[in-house]
DNA sequence: AATGTATATCGTAAATATACGATAAATATA
DNA sequence: TATATTTATCGTATATTTACGATATACATT
């Protein structure tokens, strides 16, 4: 039991519930503002901004970057990750969909 | 370990990411989906339409609850439940604020 | 009162998420 | 080449989620 039955549900449904899985977390809400904040956006200076340990917040930007949410560029030893404004307006786009199916605003 | 750190976070930030944690199964989705369509809402009609079991259904109806997604009215010995405009008009002001935020659309 | 119907809750198994320290990998600098 | 810096990954502990059958609860009907 407890496999998952995902597979049985709207591939649009799976996909939106997936984004919405990726924001499920203030971390990574947070981590979303700051990158936009910055203009720099290195992990370093991101982990000085949050109250969780170096790993913890790799693991949430692994997460981001699953979804595609963010995308992150090599620079050196470091990298710069930035928020992907392409899956975001898709993300905004079936939210504002779903929304006004279930009769809001 | 593995204590949660979501107080650390802003508030609204935590309150957008339980939202979004309420969203973040396609069941979920589809049951708001359903709520809208149906003019009636039973529990039993709802299950027929999902490919999970009741228990696990209901389960899924406590979550939106949790979060005030969805109420539920006593109908003698069903339930009937609906959604609730006001949450989500809340929840799609924050996200709006929140996409606006990080550079979309 | 007994039985049926509708839904929630309990118990439980498996999977996934969250958090961290330690370590690896990759590059830069001395 | 050795050392420092930056980030990802590994290992691991604990918590939470997902799924279901079984059962409890609450109301209706016979």
């Amino acid at each position: 039991m407890a496999y998952t039955k995902k597979e049985k549900f709207a591939r649009e449904e799976v996909w939106l519930s997936d984004i919405a899985k990726a924001l499920s977390h203030p971390a990574r809400i947070k981590i979303l503002k700051i990158l936009t904040d910055m203009d720099s956006c290195m992990v370093g200076s991101l982990v000085d901004q949050m109250p969780l340990a170096q790993a913890t917040v790799s693991q949430h930007l692994k997460e981001l970057k699953r979804v595609g949410l963010i995308s992150g560029e090599i620079d050196g030893p470091k990298v710069c990750y930035c928020v992907n404004i392409r899956t975001l307006a898709k993300a905004k786009f079936a939210l504002d969909k779903l929304f006004i199916k279930i009769g809001c605003c």
